[in-house]
Parts: C-alpha cells; sequence; structure tokens
DNA sequence: AACTATTTATAAGA
DNA sequence: TTCTTATAAATAGTT
C-alpha cells in the first residue's frame, strides 16, 4: 500500500524488515485500538519483531489490569495528574507497560489487600499443582513418562477448569505478562501514539 | 473508512456495531498476518466480540503449538488430506481451534513423546512452585496476608525467570488457551478466509 | 523521521 | 447477510 504494491513474502533486506515492522506494528496496535474503541471488544495483542523484542497492546484486559496492578503498587507513581481517567484507548509499548509491571510488582504484593478475586483464582491454581506435586512429592518430568504425561494433563486441565469458573483477568494479565517477558532483553524508545 | 468518516467511539447501534467488529476484526488478524509474513514476527491476538466470543489469530507461536497438539492428537484427524503442509496463514477460529486442542489435548498427553522443551519448562514451573508449596504445605490463601502475598509474588517471578530461560512457545500456547477459554460457551460459524 | 503516490481497508448502500 | 463502491486510511518507496 504504497508506491507499490509488495510481494507478500518475507522482506529480505533486514534493515527494510526492521522498518516495515515498526510501521505495520503500529499499524495493526492502532487497527486493534479501533476495535476496541468502536465495537467495547476486548483485544489482546502480542508481537514479537524479527529481532526478538516483544510488543503488546491490550484493551481493555491487560490494560486494566496491569493498570490495577500498577496503580495500587506504590504511591509515587507518576500516572500523570489528568483527571478524568484515561480511557484504554492508547498503545502499550509491551517493555514498557511490563516493565512498570515488575517494578511494582513487589510493592503490590507486599502491600496489597489483594482482592478475593485474586486469592482465589491464586489458590485455586496453587492447590491444583499442588495435589499433582504430592502425588509424587517432585515429578521428574526430565525424562517423561506415561504418568507424568497425565498430571500435565491434569494440570493444563485444571487451568482450564479455574478460566471457566472466572476470574480469567488475572489469568489473562500473567499470561500476557509472560508472554510480553518472553524476549525482553535490552530497552528501546519505542512510541505509539495514542489517537 | 468508507463512505464517510466515523467518529472513533463506541458505534451505538448494536447490530452495527457487530457488522463492525467482524469486518475490522477480520482486518486486524489480516494485517496481522501481512506482519508476520512480511517481517517474520511473531504474533498473537486475542478478540473477544461485543457479545463475549473469542476469536484468535497466532503466528507462528499458537498456529504452531495448537498445531503440533492437534497433529499429534489423535489419527482419526480429519486434518484435511491436502498434501504441503499448510503454510501458518490462515485465520484461527478461537473456537474452533480452542475446541479441537481441547479434544486433542488429552490424546496428545497420554500418548506423546513430549519434546524436552516442554518437559523442561514444566518441570521448572512445577519445582519452582513446589518449593513455594513446600514451605507452608498448603497456602491459605483464602484470607491472605502478607506472608502469602509473598509468596504469590515469588510465585510470578518464578513464571518470569522461567519464560526468560526459555520454552516460551508452549507457555505463549497455553495463555492463549486460556485467554481464548475465557468466555467460549456456544457455537457460532465463523468462516475468516485465508488470503 | 517526513513525505506522497498508491494500494488497502472499509462505511454505507444495494 | 454478502457484494459493491465511494472514500478514508495505511503504507512502500523516497527524501
Amino acid at each position: 500500500m504504497g508506491r507499490r504494491k509488495i510481494e507478500m513474502k518475507l522482506v529480505r533486506d533486514s534493515s527494510s524488515r526492521q522498518v516495515t515492522f515498526t510501521k505495520r506494528r503500529n499499524g495493526v496496535f492502532r487497527k486493534a485500538n479501533e476495535l476496541a474503541t468502536l465495537c467495547g471488544a476486548e483485544v489482546a495483542i502480542i508481537a514479537f519483531s524479527p529481532g526478538g523484542k516483544p510488543f503488546s497492546y491490550g484493551h481493555p484486559s491487560v490494560n486494566a489490569i496491569t493498570n490495577r496492578f500498577l496503580r495500587r503498587g506504590s504511591v509515587e507513581d507518576n500516572n500523570g495528574g489528568s483527571k478524568g481517567r484515561r480511557r484504554a484507548s492508547s498503545y502499550n509499548n509491551g517493555e514498557a507497560v511490563i516493565e512498570k509491571l515488575n517494578q511494582k510488582l513487589m510493592n503490590l504484593m507486599n502491600e496489597a489487600e489483594v482482592e478475593k478475586k485474586k486469592g482465589e483464582m491464586l489458590n485455586e491454581r496453587l492447590k491444583k499443582m499442588n495435589l499433582k506435586l504430592n502425588n509424587e512429592g517432585k515429578l521428574p518430568l526430565e525424562g517423561m513418562n506415561k504418568e507424568e504425561l497425565g498430571k500435565l494433563k491434569k494440570f493444563l486441565e485444571g487451568m482450564r477448569d479455574e478460566v471457566e469458573e472466572g476470574v480469567k483477568q488475572l489469568e489473562a494479565s500473567s499470561c500476557l505478562m509472560l508472554l510480553a517477558h518472553k524476549a525482553v532483553d535490552k530497552k528501546e524508545n519505542c512510541n505509539a501514539s495514542a489517537n
């Protein structure tokens, strides 16, 4: 979509590829944001650049949850003094968000009154895992056999069940956190403007 | 972008909103697919419609992993007889993919030689959780206090560390599975054509 | 980082 | 709903 139509295949030149990635990543996030805004949809995106850097966008799940984390985390949160709550309409730089999350997570965890939801959800989850673990004491997954695989199965089923029971938001949040952490290594200034 | 410029805010009419959602969801997935194809990037998207139905797109992570699950799952897999492997370029209907995933998950787990990666990753994860759990036997998260919160903190840190250690793909897969499960309730025929 | 010539996406309309 | 079309938007190549 520009001066010329391009073939839909891997851009050979690594430099152009990076440029294309940046442009189009912004495009995808912008589109996702419009989708969320226009339709009240929930959208979460994780994208890893060719170089392995993670970028994320989320509305409102990731945003809502991470913000909940961040806000409660500590007081010196320079969340800006904007009066009305900012609509969750701006893009998230994955790294920035995740970095903040990490910085505040400990504070949150040590200070907080965690909402029932969180407690319940994690409790369910840990309990189920505990059951699996107690069954053997410690699973020797290194050289897995059918028995252990059965446990893995239950582990995964358990996760699913929990999600179906509710409290999906925290799950979503941690999942995206996990995903976004995938390749975090170095920083990059990447400004994605809100529309 | 059409006959008229529209305001960037929630579409009031519920029917139009659904139409807009469908069109733009396809648009976002298409763009994400182009991003992945052109740049060799990894992209995963989950979108929940206004009605709460989940849709997902992934390349190659979600796709790769879910396909790995699905293929190994069982034999009576009507994966179609297409000769060449399908490139991971088609859209995924979240429900369809997830449903399949669920159907095959058990088979996979019971039959499979799980790749080292999976084993290692889950082992790491479970071991770390085990440590937390052993510390108390069983965490009383219901009425959480600072101590328990500290453990949660470590739990989350542990998750992060594991991810940073590697084996992110399975993580990504299960995370998206969790996400996609969020609102699965009823079926819907939703064809998203590949480009 | 900006700028345009073009290609795409898509809001209305059929 | 699915298709069409007039228009807005995205972006490939360029500076």
